[in-house]
DNA sequence: AAAGGTTGTTACCCTCTGGTAACCCTATGA
DNA sequence: TCATAGGGTTACCAGAGGGTAACAACCTTT
């Protein structure tokens, strides 16, 4: 048994907690036991700040996804040229892939769960970052052409890390 | 009910419709139960002509293994060049992808069943057809580098077809 | 027509696991 | 010191699903 935390506190620590169990086994092969027991803690903990399994999942497709799309578009927004935005934009997105394995792994391994609501919210997440790094792309083209050229190379990105 | 069959004949039918079931539905979201339904029989019926699920799954993967490597490898040993032979080796495994649609989405797609036992085995007709393949790619190479340029080639051809 | 093997079904068991109700413990403030 | 609120636990429910024992229907052979 772990010490006690304020409520926000143990919702960090599960998310936390839950990405690497999750990313290490997979959807379906984690008990929300499993997650209980890594956290120190509890079944009945976790449904204080979650409402179902689905919706811990979720949270943390979100959450990966937020640090992915900050990590990309400061990164880019950082660079002064294109050519600089694309190098520093691939360079912060191998490096989120290095340093926040298990995020990567949730949201692009073959383990993750792959029913529709995560497979659309992955997508929805993948189309944000996307959108995110589309008006950073040199300017010079159409806008529309830009975002489909953000989505190509989101999915390369994807691609070539594996 | 279905009609009686002798037992090879069951066990080709258990098969045959057993690829379609996982294939849409995906492994874990795929009971036994289903598989019977599906198949007009009971489950125990299934369970005397395979010992678990799992023996199921990858008698399947094995199967669909099968179907693509014979694909494959009989389209590209009916060529007469190296050119020939890309092309018709290429050919035949994207018709395989269209016209045994299941077996590709249950060895390649997202919803495959991805636990240790499953990987290994779909890594490992991967490697079986890319050695079946590899001493019919143009021979002035180095059987290793053979080897390799047919893995990559199973790769590529994987990952266009997504 | 009786026997025996084969095919199939009914009716279970048992475990796992998502989810919950009821209760306990500890800190804090009046 | 007593009340209160919030964090946490124990013990449980209910459904799903893998797997099996026992039995029933059927066909073939003698």
């Amino acid at each position: 048994m772990s010490m006690r935390l304020p409520a926000p506190a143990r919702r960090e620590q599960i998310l936390d907690v839950s990405v690497q169990v999750f990313a290490r086994n997979g959807f379906h092969s984690t008990s929300m036991n499993d997650v209980a027991d890594a956290a120190g803690v509890t079944k009945p903990v976790l449904y204080q700040h979650f409402d179902s399994k689905q919706d811990l999942y979720l949270a943390l497709l979100e959450e990966a996804g937020n640090r992915l799309r900050t990590a990309v578009s400061k990164a880019v927004a950082s660079a002064a040229n294109g050519k600089e935005q694309t190098e520093m934009g691939f360079r912060s997105y191998f490096r989120w892939v290095a340093e926040d394995h298990d995020a990567f792994l949730l949201l692009f391994g073959s383990r993750a769960n792959r029913d529709e609501e995560s497979t659309t919210t992955i997508r929805r997440i993948t189309a944000e970052t996307a959108k995110a790094i589309a008006p950073l792309i040199a300017a010079d083209i159409e806008p529309e052409h830009q975002r489909t050229l953000a989505q190509g190379l989101v999915g390369l990105a994807e691609g070539v890390s594996r």
